[in-house]
RNA sequence: UCCUCAGUAGCUCAAUGGUAGAGCAUUCGGCUGUUAACCGAAGGGUUGUAGGUUCGAAUCCUACCUGAGGAGCCA
C-alpha cells in the first residue's frame, strides 16, 4: 500500500539575469529592482534590474490573480522584488529574453511620496553627483565600473605573469615624497603628523631591492587645488618598480602593459564599450610600437604647431593635446629637463641637463596616463640632490641606505587608473571612473 | 588661488523690463506587445541668498553662496 505525499510545486531555481540564456523554457525566480515599467491596459511590462543586466517581463491581467496584477501595475521605480516565471526567447524584448510572470514577491515598494529621484530622462552633473550612490545603478555607470574592473584585473594579470611580486606600500607616510605642499595631513597620535601617500614609489624602491621586480596598487592622495576633468584628490595608481632596469626597459614594459590592458578590455568588455558608444576602432589601433619622442623633439614639434612652449618648461594644458592628436596610439616622451623633475630622477650620463624619465600620453586628448623613469642609484648624487631640493636628510636615511647596500640601476613608473579608464571608455571626465570620486569641493556622498 | 559661464516646479529646460510655462516624474482615468510607450486630467513655484535701480525685475546693477569648465600643478 503506498502513501501518496501531498503535491508541492517545485521551488524554481534562483538565477541572475546574466544567466537567463541558460534557462530558456524553465521556470525560475530572479530577485532585483524595478528599472522601469510600461503598461497598456491589461498588460504590463516590468523591466527588472539585478546588477547583472536588464530583463523585460510580461504580466497579463487575465493570467494572474487580481492583486498580483494590480500590485505590479502600480509598482514604483527601484522597488525591490522577486519575480517568478518562465523564461522565453523573445526578439521584441531588449536583450532577447523575456519572462512570463507567474508570481511576484515585493520586498519593498518605493513610496510615491518620495519617488526614486533619477528618472529615465536626462539629468545634470550636479544632481547626478549629489545622487552618486543611486546613479551607480544606471547602465552607463555599470559599463564604466565593469571596464575599470577589467582594466585593474588585466594590470594585475600582466605583472603577475611577468615575474613581479605585489608588495603594497603604506598609505600613512611620515614625510613628503617630493615636497609638502600637495599632501593631506593627518594627526598620528600625540603630536606627530602623518601624511597620506601621494606615491608608493620610494617604498617601492626598497621593495625592488628586496624582491627584484615589484608593483604596488593602491589609492594615492593629492591635496592640489586642481579643478579639471582630469583630476581627483583620491585616485588609484599602479606602480611597478624593477631592479636592474634602465630607461629603455621601463619604456618597453610600459608599452607592453598598456597594449595588454587595452587588448584585454577589447576582448572581454565589448558590450560595455558599446553602451558607452566608444569608437573601438580607435582602441584597436593601440599596437606596438608607440611613437617615441625626446623632450627636445616634442618641444620643436609643439613650436612648429604654434605652442608658446620654451625648452626648460613643462607641457601646458594644450600642449599634450597638440602632440597626441598627431598619433593614433599613445606616445612616449622621454628625457625631460632635469630641473623640472623630482629629486630622485636619474640624469642622462651623457647629457645631465636631461633626466631619464618618460611620460606616456594617451591619444584623443587624454594626455598623461603614465609617468616614470630611472632613479638615481649613485649615493653621492642622491645626497647632493636631497640637499639641492632642501629636503630633510634624516627623513631619507632609509632611502639613502638603498644606495649604500648594493645599489643597482633601477626604475619604474606609475599609471593613474582613473585616467586610463577615462581614456579607454572615452569619457569626458574622470569623475565617472570611480564609484565615489573625491574632488576639490566634493567629498559627499 | 585666479579667470570664464551658470543657478526658474522633484528633474531637464523655456520665458531677453510688463499676468512664471513646457516635457519628464508623481496621482487619477483610458489602452493586451510596450521599447526613455502613448492619450486625457490634476497637484506642484519666496525664479540660489541679501541689497539696489525702476511705476513694474526671473530678466539690469552690487555683494555673497553653490555648481560647472579652464589656468597654474599634476597621474
Amino acid at each position: 500500500m503506498s502513501v501518496s505525499k501531498p503535491w508541492k510545486p517545485p521551488m524554481p531555481e534562483r538565477i541572475t539575469i546574466a544567466d537567463a540564456a541558460k534557462h530558456v523554457d524553465e521556470v525560475v525566480e530572479i530577485p532585483g529592482w524595478l528599472y522601469n515599467l510600461r503598461k497598456s491596459g491589461k498588460i504590463v511590462f516590468p523591466i527588472l534590474r539585478d546588477g547583472t543586466g536588464l530583463l523585460q517581463c510580461v504580466a497579463l491581467k487575465n493570467e494572474l490573480p487580481e492583486e498580483v496584477f494590480e500590485s505590479l501595475k502600480h509598482l514604483t521605480q527601484e522597488s525591490s522584488l522577486i519575480v517568478r516565471g518562465k523564461l522565453r526567447a523573445e526578439a521584441r524584448a531588449p536583450g532577447g529574453f523575456e519572462m512570463d510572470i507567474s508570481g511576484v514577491e515585493i520586498l519593498q515598494r518605493v513610496s510615491e511620496e518620495d519617488p526614486y529621484p533619477i528618472t529615465p530622462k536626462e539629468h545634470g552633473v550636479e544632481f547626478l553627483m549629489d545622487h552618486r550612490h543611486l546613479w551607480l545603478r544606471s547602465q552607463r555607470q555599470h559599463a564604466i565600473i565593469r571596464v575599470r574592473h577589467a582594466i585593474i584585473k588585466a594590470v594585475r594579470d600582466y605583472f603577475d605573469g611577468h615575474g613581479f611580486t605585489l608588495v603594497d606600500t603604506p598609505i600613512f607616510t611620515p614625510a613628503a615624497c617630493e615636497g609638502t605642499t600637495t599632501l593631506f595631513e593627518a594627526n598620528y597620535f600625540d603630536d606627530e603628523k602623518a601624511y597620506l601617500t601621494q606615491s608608493g614609489q620610494l617604498y617601492n624602491e626598497a621593495n625592488a631591492m628586496a624582491f627584484g621586480k615589484v608593483y604596488c596598487f593602491g589609492p594615492t592622495f593629492r591635496a592640489e587645488k586642481s579643478k579639471t576633468r582630469r583630476h581627483l584628490t583620491e585616485f588609484w595608481m599602479v606602480e611597478p618598480e624593477m631592479a636592474f632596469a634602465d630607461l629603455e626597459e621601463i619604456k618597453r614594459v610600459a608599452e607592453e602593459m598598456v597594449i595588454y590592458v587595452v587588448g584585454r578590455v577589447l576582448e572581454s568588455k565589448r558590450e560595455e564599450l558599446k553602451v558607452l558608444e566608444r569608437d573601438v576602432t580607435k582602441l584597436e589601433k593601440v599596437t606596438s610600437p608607440f611613437p617615441r619622442l625626446s623632450y627636445d623633439e616634442a618641444v620643436k614639434n609643439l613650436q612648429q604647431h604654434g605652442s608658446e612652449i620654451q625648452w626648460g618648461s613643462d607641457f601646458g594644458g594644450g600642449d599634450e593635446t597638440i602632440l597626441t592628436q598627431q598619433f593614433e596610439t599613445p606616445i612616449m616622451v622621454d628625457r625631460f629637463p632635469t630641473v623640472i623633475k623630482a629629486f630622485y630622477m636619474a640624469p642622462d650620463p651623457v647629457r645631465p641637463e636631461v633626466a631619464l624619465g618618460v611620460d606616456v600620453l594617451a591619444p584623443e586628448g587624454y594626455g598623461e596616463i603614465i609617468g616614470g623613469g630611472q632613479r638615481i642609484h649613485d649615493p653621492e648624487l642622491l645626497l647632493r640632490r636631497i640637499e639641492e631640493h632642501n629636503l630633510p636628510k634624516e627623513a631619507f636615511d632609509w632611502y639613502i641606505d638603498l644606495r649604500k647596500y648594493g645599489t643597482v640601476p633601477h626604475g619604474g613608473f606609475g599609471m593613474g587608473i582613473e585616467r586610463c579608464v577615462a581614456w579607454i571608455c572615452g569619457l569626458e571626465h574622470v569623475r565617472e571612473t570611480i564609484a565615489f570620486p573625491r574632488m576639490l569641493y566634493r567629498l559627499r556622498p
